[in-house]
DNA sequence: CTTAGATACATAATTCACTTATGTATTAAT
DNA sequence: ATTAATACATAAGTGAATTATGTATCTAAG
């Protein structure tokens, strides 16, 4: 991002709705995920995401499987019914919010 | 705002757009422009603005002539040259991060 | 075969834009 | 007279992020 401070306050809504949309994830590949949907310009970084990953779980809004692979340890994201709510009710927020910052800023977008 | 967290890093944008827009103000004009244009649902904080304003000053975005209105002192603020190219990166980047994000989300904005 | 880069997790220290709180003072309305 | 609105300003505190650091495995290159 050219802009992080932009980025402020969306960490949430990305990784739900990333998780939303392609299901069960870890965290790595989530980043992976987050980096290809934005062709590059959003790179999440780890100090970030996991503390996040973890207050969604300890929130009840994200179950947690551990998988081996390999002598590798994997902790596998997926939504809880709670999850699945707060998902939409920050992506409708997020939109909101775009339409508010189109009529303060007079552009269109999209 | 529901969400002030997506507000962060938007201050600085939304106050040059508006007053590009609309030309000499003072600062609590622009809380108030700001308010009829988000349908109040953004709330400028005085906190945040003045400082804002400052900086925007001092790195020279921004020129101050003072007023008397009766007893009272305003403060108007304008953009110099500039500022009027910051407005444009600024609310370019802004489109840019929407657009993004809209990949990021898969929602259709606008 | 060893070394660098990618994969995979985690947490502590720090930063900084913002909120909250506080202060001063004038004007208008009830 | 008192409250609310107008109008500025700054200091203290917050919290979500960045930056830094640590551990460990896997893979490719030379």
């Amino acid at each position: 991002m050219h802009s992080p401070e932009l980025l402020k306050g969306t960490l949430q809504t990305i990784v739900l709705k990333v998780l939303k949309d392609n299901g069960r994830m870890y965290g790595y590949e989530i980043t992976q995920r987050v980096k290809e949907l934005s062709d590059e310009r959003i790179v999440l970084t780890e100090g970030a995401l996991y503390p996040a990953l973890h207050k969604l779980e300890a929130e009840g809004m994200l179950r947690t499987e551990t998988e081996a692979i390999g002598k590798r340890v994997r902790k596998y994201y997926s939504l809880t019914p709670q999850g699945r709510s707060l998902v939409k009710e920050r992506v409708n927020e997020f939109v909101e919010f775009i339409k508010t910052m189109g009529n303060v800023l007079q552009v269109n977008i999209g």
